[in-house]
DNA sequence: GACGACTATGTCGGATCGGACATATACTCC
DNA sequence: GGAGTATATGTCCGATCCGACATAGTCGTC
């Protein structure tokens, strides 16, 4: 979010902090699901550069498009484990793998 | 494992290969496999660096003994969810697990 | 504004995971 | 060789996850 948005929204009295304030994440809870956010927003750079759609990304992993969707949100319900596993799948590297989650990427 | 051990072992009638092969595992699944182990050797090393016992360590992370011991051999029953999540719950950074992660083995 | 292609969200049943307990094994010291 | 401490293994059952389906929303193009 720019500096300018920011500002208005807190101008007009919201506050614009993160996961970790607003949902009262402890450091490692926080690091933790910036950690699968870092790795579903590499699922889906993987995929669209790859120019493929959900449904089929997700029929070549044996799953479906609906999972494949909750994959890139990092929804609650998906865990770390599937994303790894589907990065892998999908031709990543352990080595890129290593990358996303140390934030280099 | 040194040449040596592995030539007497084939000596001896032993075939030395690894899970890959013993498992026919594709690479995929070869990679997260390789990539638990990783996992859990460092989960051990930070453990045994701040001169804990599994009993201790897994108190502190509210879990128990045994599910600890699982988690430093890459039992099966454990996820790689596991495994971070103790990780950062140990004080690693996300940086030290992603390169745990990259590393070449 | 209807249609088609793509993506997002809600839900469910079966599968897997995780803490706990019991027990087994390994090692040390006396 | 018995006691104490640490680690490993097997099992149970409640919690969570995952593929699937249904359906809703989004974005063009006509």
């Amino acid at each position: 979010m720019d500096q300018n948005r920011k500002d208005r929204l807190e101008g007009a009295g919201w506050h614009v902090g993160n996961a970790e304030d607003f949902l009262e994440l402890t450091p490692e809870e926080a690091a933790f699901v910036e950690l699968k956010l870092a790795l579903a927003r590499f699922l889906r750079d993987v995929r669209v550069q790859q120019g493929w759609t959900q449904a089929q990304t997700a029929k070549r992993l044996g799953s479906s498009q609906s999972r494949f969707a909750k994959m890139e949100a990092a929804d609650a319900s998906v865990s770390v484990d599937l994303l790894v596993k589907s990065l892998l799948g999908l031709g990543a590297t352990r080595e890129q793998v290593g990358q996303v989650i140390a934030r280099a990427a």
